[in-house]
DNA sequence: GCTTGTATTAAACAATCATTTAATACAAGC
DNA sequence: GCTTGTATTAAATGATTGTTTAATACAAGC
């Protein structure tokens, strides 16, 4: 049992950034999570608290890689978007503490950003933004333009990212319903949804073109 | 002039409070912001910083009570759902810092909730959902259930909501897109493709109940 | 067996914060 | 003109924070 300190308060790092936020995590309680009876263990193995947030950022948005990953050339437009829906779904709601420690530590940067998300979008965002706008683009048929693409992204995320950012009020309007039990039917739900939406766009494209 | 320093005090408290966050938000900062030179200022108006934040909290939720008071019986279904969203759209992203700095200190309840959430949500979310639910029940036609009126609520919440959430990382992503320009085009989209989506989901109805 | 380097612990430090207390200014009431 | 009560300012307090420094333990190398 070497070297586990460092993993150890990396794990237990997520778990407190996740609760409590990064101002509000103190040194102190991730060290004592971690086993670590001394608050001077952070900043020995990471340098700062901030570095140790930073190192758990990278972690954070390469996650998110995983979930469309696949063999997204050989599916049709239709099967890329079942996917990216189910599996994002998967990842977000599943009855899981890290996935779900993850996606806090997420919410937070989205809601107020630290000064390294640009480039952590730049790697890891981008990429799958640009698969994504091109599948819309399929999906939208020969008339489809860049920002009705771009809206119908929008759409898919908002649905897919609600009950990651609004479930403390969420779950006080409807108490019984959960997420983590009902992942399946709330992706069957986006995609029939998201395939209604995108009809519609295509019926208004052709006379955005003409207007 | 006598008493505008309690006035001054709450209004500094909103912006500050909307860029910093509670916790960062000091009470040197937003007594410096509205004038006054001491930081007992807060503490003898409002007994304590969180206090001044309960008060700015009422405040913040109140406000969205202003967006679809309106003659909501007079309208049809789809024009409750057409004044829902264009004046939700307004509402967040019409160019408008008091509005900005609202939207702000909401997302951030709702990424971590302070404990005056639940009596908040309750005076004032619940009687629009509750009517939001009917709205969609009577869109979706005869074979309305309310688990599909909810997963519509939450499509068109999702939608509506996803620029405030995300737009730290939306607008690395789509820099020349802003929101505030654009916000009636995007309630237009998001109308249009509600429509579509709620059509796709009174097809999947009957089967729903015959299952 | 001494030295070197690393892991861990303990203690101290300096800064910042919200809050409390004390002091001052000043108008209104009698 | 003195008192009372409120508004404002100034200073002090006590607690908590991240970080730094010092001390200790111990294995590896020679």
């Amino acid at each position: 049992m070497k070297t586990d300190t460092r993993k150890n308060l990396f794990q237990a790092g997520i778990k407190v950034f996740a609760t409590k936020g990064f101002r509000d995590a103190t040194v102190r309680e991730i060290c004592k999570a971690a086993g670590a009876a001394n608050i001077n263990s952070i900043n020995y193995y990471f340098g700062s608290k901030e570095a140790l947030y930073r190192e758990i950022l990278e972690c954070v948005f390469s996650q998110y890689d995983k979930f469309d990953a696949g063999d997204w050339d050989r599916k049709t437009p239709r099967q890329q978007l079942k996917a990216l829906i189910v599996n994002f779904c998967r990842m977000l709601y599943s009855d899981n503490a890290f996935a779900s420690d993850v996606t806090k530590i997420f919410v937070a940067e989205m809601t107020r950003p630290s000064p390294f998300i640009a480039d952590l979008v730049d790697r890891y965002n981008r990429p799958r933004v640009d698969r994504h706008l091109k599948m819309f683009r399929d999906l939208l048929g020969e008339h489809a333009d860049d920002d009705t693409a771009r809206d119908c992204l929008v759409s898919v995320s908002g649905q897919l990212l609600y009950y990651s950012f609004a479930w403390p009020v969420f779950s006080k309007l409807f108490p019984d319903y959960s997420p983590d039990q009902h992942h399946e039917a709330w992706a069957e739900h986006v995609y029939a949804f998201t395939l209604g939406g995108i009809a519609s766009m295509k019926e208004t494209l052709p006379k955005k073109k003409g207007g």
